[in-house]
DNA sequence: TATTATACTGTACATATATTCAGTATTTTT
DNA sequence: AAAAATACTGAATATATGTACAGTATAATA
């Protein structure tokens, strides 16, 4: 696949675009509107272009005749119902019926990992990382975290975002995201500590 | 929804047999060639009634101009190609233009709003609001915005994300969420501006 | 330096396409 | 029994649309 240039990539994304909102491709006339441009020549070439390059193939003689070429040869992608996990302080975040509170339909390979489930973020403590109040985390779940991993930790009683920083084999240092908040240190010889998994995404509806 | 006889039904297949097939929809004759039809008019009629039951919506004047309605009470919500757009220099304008190749597979109804494309973030304007850098915003393309939202706008040449706010008639101002960056004051009788759409929704790939 | 690709405006035109009108016939609904 | 819906053929037409041609200008490439 040849390299697409800015304008280029402006009139595949309105031809995507116009697809969503109406269910078929635009004319020549329809992009220029949608772009600004003044004649549907600009369309035209723009659209060679797009087919000489192998992002769009056109159909010779035939009105809104474009269709966007898949290059992901992907057979329609799976989805999944996944479960929206509230961040309470009691105990961990299991997926008992009771802690969800919603679940949302999600393409299984939405993230560049797969993950479990989404889990609903309370307080302020990641924020200079822009993790909200009400954001969800898509956490995968697993133990096997590195250095700087985004994590959800278990200490006690209470679960927590924090970044993961292991100082030795004993001892664990979970990093908050805001000034206002300190580090907490963890001595697994004496503390109930577990990692429930990591953050592999965010998702946020305004 | 009204009962579809078996000829119609025999037409919407066809319909969506060619929009699998072609990426657009047929016109009247690619129905009729199809169905074995002698006149556009046969197809004409089942495509009203089809219309008129509420099976698809025809656009009036408009060549290939049928999308079926989705009744999506089918059992995996439909998804859509979104176009992934990078030509934001949030902060202070600068003359970025990156083009990002790329769409996502999402669901349609995956924000409380429907939306248009992703639009990838430049720079930390809206970082006190978890707006960070590279992260991708849900946008709807809409000019109707309310003071508070967190629009799109393009002033003179340069793409920006901020709140909105209409100080008067004339006067609108775009405010980031970062103290590091000043109030942008916009003059609309003497500057070149325009509302692109507005933030529905934030995505992030860790 | 010459050439090609990009990025447009503007005009013009053949044809692809929607759409109306005039019929015929059968089935379903009122 | 009448009216409306279904299911077509066939012809005609206004217009929606692709597409070619003639320009201009700048950036990228060889």
């Amino acid at each position: 696949m040849k390299k697409i240039t800015s304008q280029q990539q402006r009139v595949l994304d309105c031809i995507q675009i116009y697809l969503n909102k109406t269910g078929f491709p635009p004319t020549r006339a329809d992009i220029c509107k949608e772009l600004g441009f003044k004649s549907p020549n600009s369309a035209e070439t723009h659209l060679r272009a797009l087919e000489k390059k192998g992002f769009i193939s056109i159909e010779s003689g035939t009105s809104r005749g474009i269709s966007i070429i898949n290059n992901d040869n992907k057979l329609t992608q799976a989805d999944n119902e996944y479960p929206v996990i509230g961040l309470v302080a009691a105990g961990s975040p299991t997926l008992a019926q009771e802690n969800i509170e919603q679940t949302i339909n999600c393409p299984n390979k939405f993230f560049d990992s797969d993950f479990d489930y989404f889990l609903k973020v309370k307080g302020l403590s990641m924020k200079d990382v822009g993790i909200m109040e009400d954001d969800l985390i898509a956490v995968k779940k697993t133990n096997e975290v590195r250095n700087g991993d985004i994590v959800i930790a278990r200490l006690e009683d209470e679960v927590t975002v924090k970044f993961f920083q292991r100082k030795s084999p004993k001892i664990v240092e979970l990093e908050p995201a805001n000034e206002d908040y300190e580090n907490i240190v963890v001595d697994l010889e004496y503390q109930d500590f577990h990692i429930e998994g990591k953050s592999v995404g965010l998702l946020r509806k305004n």
